[in-house]
DNA sequence: AGGTCTGGATTTAAAAAGCGAACCCATACA
DNA sequence: TGTATGGGTTCGCTTTTTAAATCCAGACCT
């Protein structure tokens, strides 16, 4: 296993990396639930509510952090017959998320899976192979994890 | 953009979801700093402490956590002339979250940084281009996210 | 018009988690 | 003998979470 070289401190600061930054937005147990609902699909209140079973405080909270951060858009939507009611669907920010959280799920399957295959995978658009989320270089070619080198600014 | 089909319920249920699992494991926001500064070599506990700023009864509960989990190794080290301490390694179940992390650090430049170059990217051993997070099919060539379809088992 | 249903929240009070500061412990070193 | 250091735990206090109850607006029915 490739041993990471010992370091006292991160060679960014937290306050201003990126990926501190992106932790304090999504990084979060319900926020991180529901743009996964998201991704399936779920836009309203109560689906995503009878889906996370958490406390409907915590949705409406959770959900008003995630239209400020950007990620979801809240607008009416009106079903006939009905009155107008808010959904939240993704924004282009929020859809960007989507390799990662499809990333996690692999990981997940790996690590944490059950022994039996995958309840659910990826496959290019008409064909029937799986894909997996990975590293590509400018011309859309695999780069290995053991290839990948770190470049700090400056 | 390519808008998402309307449901009122997440295909998988998140109780037998690898991604909803794995959110429980990582989807924290002290578990996740953690798991940054591990990535970039911090293996000490006042080091963690340090840099996250973070209460110590919380460092030491997440640190439990992911040696529970397995993502990080406690075992003694040896300083020379200091007296044997423990630190925290990743395992390879925790080193395998990296190129999740890397994709989240480039979300959080796309979406979140200050109009700057990014202070940190990644390149391919031996270049100088840089990489992005992407998905492959088997043969290691990139899918584009609109080609890319979901399929559920059963 | 009045009554009821329904989706989308807010209010309330108890339980849990987070927090900072102080303290503890073992070992190196002076 | 005393002090410094790394790695924690203990102690109170504050903030969040949580579950349950309540509220509210508009559509539908009669």
């Amino acid at each position: 296993m490739t041993q990471i070289p010992l370091a006292r401190r991160s060679p960014i600061p937290p306050e201003s990396c990126n990926l501190a930054s992106a932790i304090e937005v999504v990084g979060d147990r319900w926020t991180l639930l529901i743009l996964r609902a998201a991704l399936y699909g779920v836009r309203r209140f109560d689906d995503f509510q009878a889906e996370l079973k958490c406390p409907r405080t915590v949705l409406s909270g959770r959900l008003k952090g995630l239209v400020d951060a950007g990620l979801l858009v809240k607008r009416p939507y009106k079903a006939p017959g009905k009155r107008a009611r808010p959904e939240y669907t993704l924004s282009a920010m929020g859809l960007s998320l989507r390799p990662i959280l499809i990333g996690l799920t692999q990981w997940g399957d790996a690590w944490l899976g059950s022994g039996e295959s995958a309840p659910i995978s990826f496959t290019k658009a008409g064909t029937k192979a799986a894909i997996r989320a990975a590293f590509v270089d400018a011309d859309g070619r695999e780069v290995r994890p053991d290839q990948i080198r770190t470049v700090i600014r400056g």
